[in-house]
DNA sequence: AAATTAAATTTCAAATATAGAAATATTAAA
DNA sequence: TTTAATATTTCTATATTTGAAATTTAATTT
């Protein structure tokens, strides 16, 4: 057998859960009806949390984040330094292409955004600090796939099922391999509204002195043309920013 | 007897909590080491918050903050919109005063860093956001506790030991209350180096519309004259900044 | 203002999941 | 290769959690 499971912390877990799939308030009832559990299992797990400084009691019985997790989020991203070290990087290149800039890691199988920078417009494309972007349909995923060990790659392409988002969402794994063959070729990885409608994206990776890849740096926005027209020069941009990451790791 | 609190779920957090004492790796032996509990048992919480995604390993038995917690620490500072509305004052406050700025809220008988500005200098006085700052003892704490209901102050009076951290720590209660009272009669609040050596702030609170104390503003760093030469012209620019607030609320 | 309803909270016994001892596996150091 | 230290698994007594039922609280309708 496996290391056993404290199935209280994942109860408890999967209850934080429900705020970052949008809620921002909670209650027993809500809870338990959520997840399918006694309310009054709910309800305790909630005072728990509570308890703890995890969440805040707004009302009676109503509750919402507490600020223990800013300081928690704060050090996950400070802990590798990699957040930081990418933000000049990422704010220099929004500054520079005028397009929404960020940078991820690979967590649980999928791209986490560890950093971002806007650009300086009224309407943007934004993205949440932590957000988790699915592999096989994003820029950044693709990249982490492509330049994967080849073995956890097909481990990873074993237990995921490539389910359409959108017109776009490459659903074949042959078609998804040969994809990823041709982004190791070329060095970077583009997402053609393949999560979202009308959202593109160009991504290319960072590695360390040693070769390895750490980060992934990428453009995006709501235009077409940052895979089209203007892929040539995004792309040489992006590649000469993650080339400056380099220094700081 | 009061709602049930569960005991797992407390010791997951405690674990955590060793994270944010400045710790970035953790093993079994240490955390049990740390808490005071069976080796197997921390081996089994490390390995459940695995699991979940809040931490992860990074070799045998070794385990760090996972990006879970950096959109959960997101949301928590975006849900109430706080942080956010409070940001850009403070960007410019820090800008116009050349010295580092921060907001809080108060949370579990602490005031809570929520946002914070650095001034644009080689060296310079940093917090973390999340971090939690001793109420008798600062500026913001003194600020939160003077502006309290009557029965709430009384109540934490009551149950917090007035434990000296610098020569400058107010240790006496009746002390404590005269100086709440001033704050109350002069509207702001100083840090005279009572929680660090050397380290100086002025606090100025952020009320809504009602009247009702919603955060709290302040300049600090680690010179004396923020309190002393500078305090009457830093005071009136903290306090447009603070006015300027409402409108946002 | 009283009655009604819905949800939150507490109490208690049964069921279950957790804790820790002991054994084993793994890694690093000598 | 041996030794030592720590990580991991197995097993079962026991402490903790669970959920039904009862009670309290607050909001809504009559």
């Amino acid at each position: 057998m496996t290391t056993q499971i404290n199935g209280s912390v994942v109860k408890a877990f999967k209850i934080l859960d429900l705020f970052t799939e949008g809620r921002s308030e909670l209650t027993a009832t809500e809870a338990a009806r959520a997840l399918k559990i006694n309310m009054i299992t709910a309800h305790r797990f909630l005072h728990t949390l509570e308890h703890i400084g995890a969440l805040v009691m707004v009302s009676r019985g109503v509750f919402r984040l507490g600020y223990l997790f800013a300081e928690l989020g704060d050090r996950a991203l400070r802990d590798g330094g990699l957040a930081a070290a990418l933000q000049p990087v990422l704010d220099q290149l929004a500054r520079d292409l005028g397009e929404a800039c960020m940078a991820t890691v690979f967590e649980r199988d999928m791209a986490v955004c560890i950093a971002k920078a806007l650009p300086d417009r009224p309407l943007y494309v934004d993205i949440r600090i932590g957000s988790r972007l699915d592999a096989f349909c994003t820029a950044h995923g693709k990249l982490w796939l492509a330049f994967m060990e080849e073995d956890q790659r097909d481990a990873w392409l074993n237990r995921t099922r490539l389910q359409a988002i959108t017109a776009n969402t490459i659903t074949s794994p042959t078609a998804l391999r040969q994809e990823l063959d041709q982004i190791r070729r070329d060095g970077y990885a583009v997402n053609n509204a393949e999560r979202e409608k009308d959202i593109y994206a160009l991504a290319v990776p960072v590695t360390n002195r040693n070769g390895k890849m750490i980060s992934a740096l990428s453009v995006f926005g709501a235009s077409a043309s940052l895979i089209t027209q203007n892929r040539p020069t995004l792309l040489t941009r992006l590649q000469e920013a993650a080339k400056s990451c380099q220094t700081g790791l």
